[in-house]
DNA sequence: TTGAAAGCGCTACCAC
DNA sequence: GTGGTAGCGCTTTCAA
């Protein structure tokens, strides 16, 4: 042991892994586009598994085929586990359990299958910026979408427009948006033109591209935001607080979130029969001054 | 093989590895820091590197302290090799060395070692700035600066001084930032402050800092940008393209230097004993609008 | 307490 | 070609 310290010598983890059968590994499965809107996710995730001394095997999604590639190589690596902020088919998610990998899923749905996940509560969420939206007068709405593969986007969109309707002021004006600033800013020129100028506010199923329609309409409509149009996103995301946007918004408990997935998914590593759970997190309402509320 | 075929059989990555010598991975070390004003560079690594069936090993570096750990166990894991957009010290590079890991610096100094790196050209980029600023008549400069660990921070601002001192305008007014939006607007504040309202233009050492300081010009001074305040930033980072600020930058040809990077990594994975080599490529300059220049 | 040996899953090598 | 064997560096077990 005196010799080992002194040489400075240090186990070879991958030998140890072979016998042991832990590699201290985590796969990291994340879209490129999530990474783009929720920077902080992956850097939260790293450094709590970090701190939990697992490594993480980082696999950046860019379309949907690269899926099938990343997992062909988490199986190779024998993995501890795996944390995916993805979307997934049910037979992907299937996979996981047939090679013995616990998951967790971070927003993200289980297509019907039986799964591990943390959630920011999208519909509590959303229904806190309606009724605020609402219970301030507004009456002509519009929704700029995110893409449909986004679990989370859907939600948000479908809260929306059900208590748009319920208060009889729907069904709401739709732009399909992509997550991003630029969708931020074509979606409120279709909503615009579509609803003959008559719109009051605009819901978008994230901060982004909330900040994209503020931009749009401040510096190309000439509109006063939140005085002749209300923007609200979702998120909390960085930029969202910038004192040129202040987005009225639901913040996401990022790090409670991360915390979550990465002791569940411990937990299932060194329990493998652990049954699954979901565990949910309400956003934290940020009235901020992109909409005109009380 | 037709059974391994029928079967699904994958060869196990760390028992193979055991004995080739060859994990298929590459450590990742990127401070968090880095992450929040380019979050591009972690994706376009990761994406390059797996297209050469590479694994990605990340470690997201949040203090100082936090590096000596992250080597422990890069060491631990015998990966092929190392890429690095965190501040090393001399010692810790010639530890790559010692441990025969290639490594390969992303816009950083090797602090005096011989070692590979790739650049974005900030001697060259602030220069096409302050050339700009400087022919179009400003005369009253501020800086705010990168953190002091950062060298392309740092040579942003050597440069912008020298240039300013040349032209005879010298030595500007300093203000120390932190790249992120806060230290921008913060610093807008100091610098106005120490010149009596008597400021031309504001050099930042990076854009999200320009968009801090020009949202902190317009909305918390009242002053238009670029016609009272000419405020210029670095990276061509996301943000600064949106509507409302077009920041005048210099961008950095990502893509490019995360090729570069990965080529000369698995170069020198195949032929250890290939030689060091830097390369630096220039930004692109992007005229933008936060800045008063012909 | 210390030491020896087996074996994790794979590849490399050397016989045949 | 095809098959058997050694051994990568470690942990675990069992014997001394």
């Amino acid at each position: 042991m005196e010799a080992a310290r002194e040489l400075g010598y240090r186990p070879n983890a991958i030998a140890s892994g072979l016998i042991t059968k832990r590699s201290n590994m985590v796969a990291v499965l994340i879209s490129t586009q999530a990474r783009l809107y929720y920077p902080e996710v992956l850097a939260q995730l790293t450094q709590t598994l970090s701190a939990q001394d697992m490594r993480v095997l980082l696999f950046d999604l860019k379309t949907e085929g690269d899926v099938e590639a990343a997992l062909q190589q988490v199986w190779r690596y024998w993995v501890d586990g795996a944390i995916v902020a993805a979307h997934l088919t049910a037979a992907q998610i299937r996979a996981f359990d047939d090679h013995h990998v616990p998951i967790v899923l971070y927003n993200r749905s289980g297509e019907g299958e039986v799964v591990s996940s943390v959630f920011c509560d999208s519909v509590a969420g959303e229904r806190v910026l309606l009724d605020a939206l609402l219970s301030a007068g507004h009456r002509h709405f519009g929704i700029i979408t995110g893409p449909n593969d986004s679990y989370t986007g859907r939600q948000r969109v479908e809260t929306a427009k059900l208590l748009i309707n319920e208060a009889g002021f729907g069904p709401p004006l739709v732009a399909e948006g992509t997550f991003d600033y630029g969708s931020g800013t074509r979606g409120l020129h279709q909503l615009m033109e579509a609803s003959g100028g008559k719109l009051d506010a605009v819901v978008c199923a994230n901060d982004l591209m909330a900040i994209g329609a503020i931009d749009a309409a401040r510096l190309e409509m000439g509109l006063k935001v939140p005085d002749d149009l209300s923007i609200v996103g979702f998120d909390g995301a960085g930029a969202a607080s910038w004192i040129g946007y202040q987005v009225t918004t639901i913040q996401q408990p990022v790090e409670r979130m991360c915390r979550a997935a990465v002791a569940m998914l411990m937990e299932r590593i060194e329990a493998p029969e652990t049954a699954s759970e979901v565990r949910t997190f309400p956003g934290k309402f940020i009235p901020g001054t992109s909409a005109r509320i009380a």
